[in-house]
RNA sequence: GCCCAGGUGGUGGAAUUGGUAGACACGCAGGACUUAAAAUCCUGUUCCAGCAAUGGAGUGCGGGUUCGAUUCCCGCCUUGGGCACCA
């Protein structure tokens, strides 16, 4: 008997490695006229954690799926760079002194290394690493084009601040009121900020055409933006010329309406007050809020509403009644910052009730007026108007546009259209991040840099301490500062702000095809051609930030005709989210798993193979390495059943594996196609021909690639096993001559039958009748149904007779 | 509170235009090989009763539709994710 050697992995993984880099096997040409595919990966930040396993449970089957289009006849592009810059290492320098270059640097070689090792087919020549001056100088040019085009502005607004980072958040880092890096609650402060004017595309952004995303991402970024229409409705002040704009999606409540609420920020609140006893309350209360974090306003629901009033009255146009103003927490700068408050809303009511405010009922089920000093709560259901003049007893859902179009013909109201969406915060006091490009001038103002000047190089003399002012520590270098103006050539500063890392980000992808050029951030031709992205694979995490941002910046360059697509993601998949014992893996619960040390012990193949066993892709899980013993079984009997004297196996087996295989995989089922190839290996316990073994070595390729091109060159092949066309099966070898028939009666499993594939209707209810195990059902009972589902089963229904 | 996705053996999971529930794998039990162990191979493994043949129950819970429901409908419970005073 011959003796098989086993299968050494790591002897194995590496000569392979070696030579597919030799060869420059995943280096895609760009021109080349074959169908082209875009297989992209959310690339990773280089962070001290180095790469985790959640990266290779995204990572590894997503180069899986580049293998098997590569297979499948695309010219596939895969490449892979760096987000490099960023918070987590500005504050190890701080904690450590060891300057962010230096660590990123030290991170990326590491990160390098092993992304090597994981042997998938990244495209190493179109790296990308965006705190290299070649790239973040295209970076700022995207500032100024951004600029020029009127989509950046700068304004003093109160803006989302994290004591504990000392620095801005944007909105998308606060979401739920505390630091997305530090966990500190998020306070507001007063600063002068760069935006992007993200909201003038809010509604482009809303259009998903053509897009083949998940379900969930879409509602997620609708909700964000969260576009709502309504009506502005003219409140008059009394003795005043003023008139208070109120938002509402709910004008059909309008005779419901006895005070109005303003946001406590609102610019207004000051004129109204000015002078008046009330001032001072109502100041006291706007600083309490203002003092307030994200949490504490927004908390369970608003139980704890507070509020003022402001000492003046306002006329509802419907009523004519003169109704009170005040100004409360629970109303934010949002619409005109300014709402009309009524018994129809919780909060309202609330509201009402704890400041003594009088409230009355105008819709009611039946139509029956009802009083709200019997009510507990709101009345927010839909029912039937009552004193509510010409629109009395109809169902308030109608009646809302038609009080909508009444108010704009008495010149009461305006219908319009509002978003959630706020603009976009993108600068940092910050150093580790792109230098905004911009000079202040005494004479000329705010000058942004000159194309030709770019880029603002970030300089590394300077203390990054931060200074607890809130300034950037880009302000301690005198160097950088002291510029001359590129307009007028004499003294002026720079801008010390940096750009938010979500920028660098968001055209990261555009750079990749576009080969590094020199003196251009693009090579247009090659976006033309290979955008929008066919595959983009990442975490859901980002539903909101990055893949909102990369959609606005796409579709501005898209404006400005840098791209010919509008949307940068043709096709979005998020992975699944891997955890350990329950809880998100994260450096301060001390619960990360590191890859490396199972790719050493059972191999790069066998760790990727059993990350995609353990479940659906989209799915996730909770790591744990139980199971990976029969990875590496099925790697060493795969190996073994290679190397074995060719045999001869029903041509019925490898033609049903390659059926399912691909059907497998073209659903990205990673798990299920695992297990279709083990079913193969168990059933050709007999050996297998050589054409059966080559095939088989085929199919496991994308998942196995190391193993596969080590038994495809076994088998005699020269040249890369993914250089080969995926195996098509024969539709006529995928069918069995007998087939297995389910015999149920009244409802219950009774017996199964095999029968010729071509049997007959007649036939098999006749075979089944007399099977044995069914005679014993059918004695004295009377066959009333008779039910044939062709192939599968004989469903008989019987009574007594 | 609102939106979305789930709940299947001891474990990860498979199977849905309604058609043999538990593929594949882990674990466990027994056996072979071995002085012994590891590795490997073979057999069994949803639960209950039975030596077995076989019978009964069974896909979170309670109803319903159907010859037939993990799959469809109604009402709950529960886990995870997202949003949350947006008027």
């Amino acid at each position: 008997m011959q003796k098989i050697k086993n299968y050494a992995h790591s002897k194995v993984e590496k000569k392979w490695r070696a030579d597919w880099s030799k060869k420059k096997l995943y280096k895609t040409d760009l021109k080349s006229k074959k169908p082209k595919y875009y297989n992209l990966v959310m690339f990773p930040y280089p962070s001290g954690d180095k790469l985790h396993i959640g990266h290779w449970y995204s990572y590894a089957p997503a180069d899986s799926w580049g293998r098997y289009m590569t297979m499948k006849g695309f010219n596939v592009f895969q490449p892979i760079g760096f987000d490099s810059f960023g918070l987590p290492a500005e504050n190890y320098a701080i904690k450590t002194g060891i300057h962010p270059a230096k660590t990123t640097k030290t991170n990326i070689k590491y990160m390098r290394k092993q992304l090597g090792d994981m042997g998938a087919g990244w495209d190493w020549d179109a790296e990308v690493v965006t705190c290299e001056p070649d790239y973040y100088r295209w970076t700022q040019w995207i500032f100024i084009k951004m600029y020029e085009k009127g989509l950046v502005y700068k304004k003093t607004a109160p803006v989302n601040w994290c004591p504990g980072c000392k620095t801005v958040l944007a909105n998308e880092q606060a979401q739920d009121g505390t630091c997305e890096r530090c966990d500190s609650p998020v306070t507001k402060k007063d600063l002068s900020q760069w935006f992007f004017a993200i909201k003038k595309y809010a509604e482009e952004l809303l259009n998903y055409d053509g897009l083949d995303w998940p379900e969930k991402t879409r509602l997620m970024q609708e909700y964000w933006i969260g576009k709502s229409y309504g009506v502005d409705i003219n409140f008059k002040l009394e003795n005043s010329e003023e008139t208070l704009v109120a938002y509402t999606t709910r004008p059909d409540t309008l005779y419901s309406v006895t005070f109005i609420v303003i946001a406590p920020e609102h610019p207004i609140v000051d004129k109204l007050v000015k002078g008046t006893k009330y001032e001072q309350e109502v100041k006291h209360v706007a600083e309490e809020v203002k003092k307030q974090n994200l949490i504490e306003r927004a908390s369970e629901g608003g139980k704890n509403k507070i509020g003022a009033f402001t000492g003046k009255y306002a006329i509802n146009p419907a009523t004519g009644e003169k109704i009170p103003v005040y100004i409360a927490n629970f109303v934010l700068m949002y619409g005109t910052g300014i709402v009309m408050a009524d018994a129809h809303d919780q909060r309202d009511f609330e509201f009402a009730r704890k400041y003594k405010i009088p409230l009355k009922f105008v819709i009611s089920k039946d139509g029956k007026p009802t009083d709200p000093k019997d009510a507990s709560e709101a009345f927010i259901d839909d029912g039937i108007l009552f004193n509510s003049g010409e629109f009395s007893g109809i169902n308030n859902k109608e009646a809302l546009p038609k009080m909508a179009s009444w108010l704009e013909k008495n010149g009461n109201g305006k219908k319009t259209v509002n978003y959630k969406l706020r603009d976009w915060l993108i600068s940092r006091q910050r150093y580790w991040g792109a230098p905004i490009p911009v000079v202040y001038c005494d004479k000329c103002g705010e000058v942004p840099v000159p194309e030709k000047d770019l880029p603002v190089l970030l300089p590394t003399d300077v203390d990054f301490k931060p200074s607890g002012d809130g300034k950037s520590p880009l302000n301690t270098s005198k160097k950088f500062i002291n510029t001359t103006c590129p307009k007028c050539k004499s003294p002026a500063r720079r801008e010390t702000e940096t750009m938010d890392t979500f920028v660098c980000s968001s055209w990261y992808f555009l750079r990749y095809p576009s080969g590094n050029l020199k003196d251009k951030p693009f090579d247009t031709k090659m976006l033309d051609k290979w955008l929008p992205v066919d595959m983009y694979i990442g975490g859901p995490e980002h539903a909101c930030m990055h893949l909102l941002y990369a959609r606005f910046i796409h579709k501005a360059l898209h404006d400005l005709g840098y791209v010919e697509s509008k949307e940068p993601f043709k096709r979005l998949v998020h992975q699944g989210m891997i955890t350990k014992d329950g809880a998100k893996m994260s450096k301060s619960k001390g619960n990360v798993v590191s890859p490396d040390e199972f790719v050493k012990q059972y191999g790069s193949d066998v760790f990727r193979m059993y990350l995609m066993f353990m479940g659906p892709f989209t799915q996730g899980g909770d790591w744990n390495d139980k199971g990976i013993m029969g990875i590496k079984r099925f790697v060493d009997r795969f190996w073994k059943l290679i190397n074995e004297k060719d045999g001869k196996e029903s041509p019925n087996l490898i033609h049903k594996a390659i059926k399912k295989v691909t059907e497998e995989m073209d659903k990205m089922h990673f798990n299920t196609a695992i297990s279709t190839i083990m079913e193969l290996i168990n059933g050709a316990s007999e050996g297998a021909s050589k054409e059966t073994k080559k095939m088989a070595a085929q199919l496991i390729a994308p998942l196995a690639p190391h193993l596969a091109e080590e038994c495809w060159m076994t088998l005699g092949e020269k040249e890369s096993v993914f250089l080969s066309e995926w195996p098509k099966y024969d539709p006529a070898l995928v069918v069995d001559d007998k087939i297995t028939i389910a015999i149920q009666v009244n409802g219950k499993l009774r017996g199964t039958i095999e029968v010729p594939n071509s049997a007959e209707k007649e036939f098999v209810i006749k075979t089944a009748k007399e099977a044995e195990n069914i005679k014993k059902y059918l004695v004295g009972m009377t066959t009333i149904k008779e039910i044939y589902v062709p192939g599968k089963l004989i469903s008989l229904v019987v009574k007594p007779s």
